[in-house]
DNA sequence: TCTTCATTTCTATAATTCGTGAAATGACGA
DNA sequence: TCGTCATTTCACGAATTATAGAAATGAAGA
């Protein structure tokens, strides 16, 4: 079962062949991984996460929303692009204001269950939000 | 309800000042936010993802996990280690070896649970920027 | 029309992250 | 002890991302 490395380096010759074969066999597509990492890329930023909490239950104009987090509308309407690129939030319009909400609450709980577990290391364990009850 | 924004610009006055006030009260607090964000960046990277697909279910060495996913060691050393920072992954060493395996299932999970999610809505996404929004 | 103003986009710079190759570490067997 | 080798760490440039300010857009009202 385990195989002695004798000629060569480690990466062109396997301690154990068998399980590395597995291994890149249960892989996932890699477009579909870099897919999930960009998706994940998007939420992974204190103030971006900050507007998913602020627009839970109610729509909020940009200018509010700036006022809400404290964050320039510059960089906040950047943040929203990427948001709304994510599918995470959706917008109207109305005279001059831009209306923000939460589009799929698929990301919400994302970020609610990685809070949970970052914070109450114990009790919600293995607790991740299925892709059944993003539905809006 | 809505008030007029007449002296000042909207950063200094918002148009909304219950809703601001509303959600400036709900967000949860910034260090918390600032550490699910740190978290979401660790598994924000493809090969950090494959890393913890590879795992599922098997214990690997460094090198083994190389050989699988094609990727150098110095790069892979790297990435473990911010894995093992997130608590996603852990290791035991044996002789010369360092076998690393899942130590929490969670971040596996939620790496699955994006990755349905994004596969489901794969077709639909992308296309028209979604106005039609949401009241919610 | 012209002005105002919320929002977005553009542009430049600062900050961060990535991957690589070299060096260091530390355990094993001879 | 010495040499080998899996693994980690270090240091560097390259690539990516973040942020601010200025300019552009576009709707509303006068």
């Amino acid at each position: 079962m385990r195989r002695r490395v004798r000629d060569g380096l480690c990466e062109i010759d396997s301690v154990d062949s068998a399980s590395v074969e597995e291994a890149r066999a249960a892989l996932p597509r890699r477009t579909v991984l870099e897919q999930v990492a960009e998706a994940l890329k998007v939420l992974a930023h204190p103030n971006r996460l900050r507007v998913l909490e602020a627009l839970d239950g109610r729509e909020l104009c940009v200018c509010d929303l700036a006022a809400a987090l404290d964050v320039s509308m510059s960089t906040l309407s950047q943040q929203l692009r990427e948001l709304r690129r994510l599918g995470a939030i959706g917008y109207r319009v109305s005279g001059k204001f831009a209306y923000y909400s939460i589009a799929d609450r698929f990301w919400l709980e994302l970020v609610r269950s990685v809070t949970s577990h970052a914070t109450d290391e114990g009790s919600n364990r293995g607790a991740v939000p299925s892709v059944r009850s993003a539905a809006q």
